[in-house]
RNA sequence: GCGGCUGUAGCUCAGAGGGAGAGCACUACCUUGACACGGUAGGGGUCACAGGUUCGAUUCCUGUCAGCCGCACCA
């Protein structure tokens, strides 16, 4: 990678995958000793056996992001890449796997076969993921790739299981969970997700046992009245207090229920009687409860109907409320039915609506732990960017319910609980056991049970580096310095990896949070594969390669908010890229061989050379401090904007002038200018686009190593010249002038004209001499005259600017009668301006109260105005005459 | 119900208490020795609406409307 040439066309395909081969061997991404203290991050661990969509790649681009800029800048920067086993997901997959290929379901093959063809499965498909990050181009340290299944991390989590048990915060317990009957599990609160959906009230009539009357209770699931232990009025509900203490008889079935008194019933709902079916709605197990009421169970893992229905056993959910509902009717209980929208709980991960299920599961008591995370995030231990998330962070932890975290899944980490059938107890170990630890017996038998997969990733942040050893890593790199993940996962993964954090290392596991928003395609809709309108990341960079993707990401990005996907979006970075390469193709075959360059603050640097280095100081400045906060997209603008605008746009084209002349030292003094820079703009946008700078940046003369070591762009060294950014300015704004002219005139480009600038003041006149050539060769002007008083020529247009008219005298080629016009226009513009500002300035609150410097402003701009239209009506009335 | 986000050019979106911006699209011109994935010039916006604070609001505050997202739910 020594050549000092570029191909005309910039190919990410055949650069891309080389540099980071070349970056990864070398040993790049590893932490290196730095001066300036550590930045680590942990990578959001997708699914081992999942594929890259958009938002990690998002994700990615972000944290590389991060990563690129702190190393650059001197800290000794680790990114921990790793990926999740996934439990419901990648079971699923594998399940369905070995149903269509070999017709066998995962009991067919028994647990143990069955673990070691997930494992086999992750074995195969495990890279793809990891193989896919790297083509972005992530500068992770794939030495220390973790796996939440690896030995150290199950180890990690079998002690946090273990010491939470000892403290009393993971209990096992009978209680309502959210059963998935198509993924057989528990599921978490989270992990269902509520639709509001339109549904049906059956008011139906349970007659009293005496024969004295009835009671019409409303549900929206008469499918689980069979298991109904009670009717509930309010105890102040006057209509019902003589039924509360009567017996009920409960249709279809040959059982009789109680009417009780719970406040818990909303007297003006429905009819103000309320079923009681505590096996099949949370509200309702917590009143059974206060009432010491049996629980009765009617559905079974798959959602069907059990024996309890009688002759509905064995039916759907869905069959079975058909089925009752025409039996009530049947019957004359079903007094009527009247439609209701309300919210049904589905499973996040596949849709299925969930079931309220009654069952024996570990939980986590949320209680103790939300408590002290949610004082030391108030105490300012935690920082969200953007900050608002901080208050939904704050809300979800102080209304947050005991976690359940056992699944009943055979793939993840499995619940190192062992139940004695001599004593009955259970024995919690860090060790697997082959007796019971209360009374010895043999006769153990582990708890069936995995753990919820966030369990795992909560540890995540410390389990990778090696905890609960006490590992250098850790003492080095942990707590983390940022986390860059999704809003949508929040509370899933960040909440938690705070709360174990906290509990287990007495720190925050990381001081920043920044989350970004979600991809969703060019309409606005989220992406997802059902509506397949997902765009695969890996045909994007196949099409326009990574940097083209990653800029387009990150200059796109608003911290917090959603990003919509577009191939002109990506198109336009790739452009970007172009103009790039291009400017570095022009700045190499403009170095001559040997180039030595010249002192950056040499007293002969030009007006164009002091401006492009002072704006270049201010774009470094303006990025860099960006980036410090982590404003990706800012950074972003601030550095394109220069690029192409100031540098390719200005700089390039003036530069010109010297590099084709003959003054071999203003040749040198552009040159150096050029190369400075560029190679400075390549350094700030490495982060961004790194396969493309470093590229560049090995075929520079000047620089040495490679750019994902280099030293983050300074500004120190760079002259600061504000009057040539000013004097800069007015050049371009008479090149604006002419430009306009000639279009507006519609003088061919071709034809070269004179031009006749007047300028009142020696300063402004002296501005000018210095541009002429500038002028000249930005405006095709065959001659540039610049004058104290002169005559205004007749035959001439006229551009008026501060300080300055310009005359572009060309009798016979402009049409009089259209400059007029156009004059006329431009007073016109002038003179609202002017009456404005006069408008402004007569406001005598306004001179008093407003600062000082903004009304001398505004008194300078009136002035110019006045100036202008003047000089433009001057100029009309000698055209008239 | 509680909380939040968004509303700026045809489209996608930045922005900021003192003369409305970018990219794409559009119009006209230009193959000028880095780049047509380019250049030059241009058209186009009551900054959702109504109040308030202020000398001054598109920007800050309140409310309204519209779109979206969380959380919590009464069966």
């Amino acid at each position: 990678m020594t050549e000092r040439t570029l191909s005309t066309v910039y190919d990410p395909k055949s650069v891309e995958s080389r540099i980071y081969e070349v970056w990864e061997r070398g040993g790049h991404f590893a932490p290196r000793e730095g001066a300036r203290g550590t930045f680590s991050i942990v990578m959001p661990p997708p699914n081992v056996t999942g594929v890259l969509h958009l938002g990690h790649a998002l994700d990615t681009t972000l944290q590389d992001i991060a990563t690129r800029f702190r190393r650059m800048q001197g800290y000794s920067t680790l990114w921990v890449p790793g990926t999740d086993h996934a439990g419901i997901a990648t079971q699923a997959r594998v399940e369905q796997v070995l149903r269509e290929e070999e017709g066998k379901s995962r009991y067919d093959l028994g647990r143990e076969a069955f673990v070691e063809r997930v494992w086999a499965w992750k074995e195969q498909y495990g890279g793809t993921i990891t193989s896919q990050i790297r083509s972005l181009g992530a500068s992770c340290d794939w030495s220390r790739e973790r796996f939440t299944m690896d030995p150290g991390l199950s180890r990690a989590v079998r002690e946090v299981f273990v010491r939470l048990y000892e403290e009393g915060l993971i209990y096992r317990g009978n209680r309502i969970i959210n059963w998935c009957p198509r993924c057989r599990t528990a599921l978490s609160d989270i992990e269902v997700e509520h639709i509001e959906e339109p549904g049906v009230l059956y008011h139906v009539r349970y007659p009293l046992e005496d024969g004295s009357g009835h009671l019409v209770i409303a549900t929206t699931r008469p499918e689980t009245m069979f298991a109904d232990v009670a009717v509930a009025v309010h105890p102040d509900d006057e209509r019902y207090a003589s039924y509360v203490g009567k017996t009920i008889r409960l249709p279809l079935t040959d059982r009789t229920i109680p009417v009780i008194a719970d406040t818990y019933v909303e007297r003006d709902f429905g009819t103000g009687c309320l079923k009681i079916t505590p096996a099949h709605d949370p509200n309702d197990f917590e009143v059974g409860e206060r009432h010491h009421l049996p629980s009765l169970v009617c559905l079974d893992q798959d959602g069907r109907l059990t024996d309890l229905a009688g002759r509905f056993a064995g039916l759907s959910r869905e069959e079975g409320r058909e089925r009752v509902v025409e039996a009530l009717r049947e019957e004359g209980y079903l007094v009527k039915e009247e439609p209701l929208d309300h919210a049904v709980g589905h499973c996040d991960r596949c849709g299925t609506v969930v079931e309220p299920y009654l069952s024996e599961q570990w939980f986590v008591r949320m209680e103790p732990l939300a408590q002290d995370t949610l004082e030391r995030a108030r105490r300012g231990e935690l920082r969200f960017l953007p900050d608002r998330f901080m208050k939904v962070f704050e809300q979800w932890l102080t209304n947050v319910r005991d976690w359940c975290i056992s699944r009943q899944l055979w793939w993840g980490h499995r619940i190192p609980a062992w139940y004695c059938g001599a004593c009955g107890q259970v024995s919690v170990s860090r060790d697997d056991l082959d007796h019971c630890l209360h009374c010895g017996s043999q006769d153990v038998q582990q708890d069936e049970d995995v753990l919820d997969t966030w369990f795992s990733s909560a540890l995540w942040p410390f389990s990778t580096m090696g905890w609960p050893e006490r590992t250098p890593d850790l003492a080095r790199f942990y707590p983390t310095s940022l986390l860059v993940t999704g809003y949508d996962i929040l509370f899933f993964w960040v909440a938690r990896m705070a709360f174990m954090g906290v509990h287990f290392t007495g720190q925050m596991p990381f001081q920043t949070v920044l989350l970004h928003g979600l991809l969703r395609d060019a309409k606005g809709q989220k992406m997802s594969k059902s509506k397949g309108n997902g765009i695969d990341p890996m045909d994007v960079i196949d099409k326009y390669g990574a940097d083209a993707l990653r800029f387009m990401l990150a200059s796109n990005t608003v911290l917090g908010n959603d990003l919509r996907f577009s191939w002109e979006k990506v198109e336009g970075a790739r452009n970007f890229l172009n103009k790039l390469w291009n400017a570095a193709r022009f700045v190499l075959m403009n170095l001559d061989e040997g180039f030595s360059p010249v002192p950056l603050d040499a007293p002969s640097l030009d007006l164009a050379d002091r401006f492009i280095l002072h704006r270049l100081g201010e774009t470094i400045r303006r990025a860099t401090s960006a980036l410090e906060d982590y404003d990706v997209g800012e950074a972003a603008r601030a550095v394109y904007e220069f690029t192409w605008d100031e540098f390719c746009d200005w700089y390039i084209e003036f530069a010109k002038i010297n590099l084709y002349g003959d003054h071999a030292e203003k040749k040198r003094q552009t040159q150096t200018v050029l190369i400075t820079v560029l190679s400075r703009v390549l350094a700030l946008l490495h982060p961004y686009i790194p396969f493309i700078t470093e590229e560049i940046w090995q075929a520079l003369p000047n620089t040495t190593g490679m750019l994902i070591d280099a030293v983050w762009p300074d500004a120190a060294d760079l002259p600061v010249d504000e009057r040539a950014v000013e004097q800069m300015r007015a050049a371009m704004e008479i090149i604006r002038a002419v430009r306009n002219v000639r279009s507006e005139l519609q003088i061919p480009p071709k034809t070269s004209v004179p031009i006749v600038i007047g300028c009142d003041t020696e300063g402004v006149r002296g501005v000018v001499n210095q541009v002429t050539e500038m002028i000249a060769r930005f405006c095709n002007a065959e001659r540039v005259d610049v004058e104290a008083g002169i005559e205004p020529p007749k035959q001439a247009a006229v551009q008026v600017v501060t300080g300055a008219k310009i005359y572009i005298p060309l009798a016979g080629l402009i049409d009089m009668d259209a400059e007029r016009e156009r004059l006329k226009k431009e007073a016109n513009r002038l003179k609202g301006e002017v009456e404005r500002l006069e408008k402004k300035l007569a406001n005598a609150n306004f001179v008093q109260r407003a600062p000082q410097e903004v009304v001398a402003q505004e008194r300078e701009k009136l002035a110019d105005y006045r100036a202008k239209l003047s000089a433009v009506e001057e100029r009309m009335a000698s055209l008239e005459g």
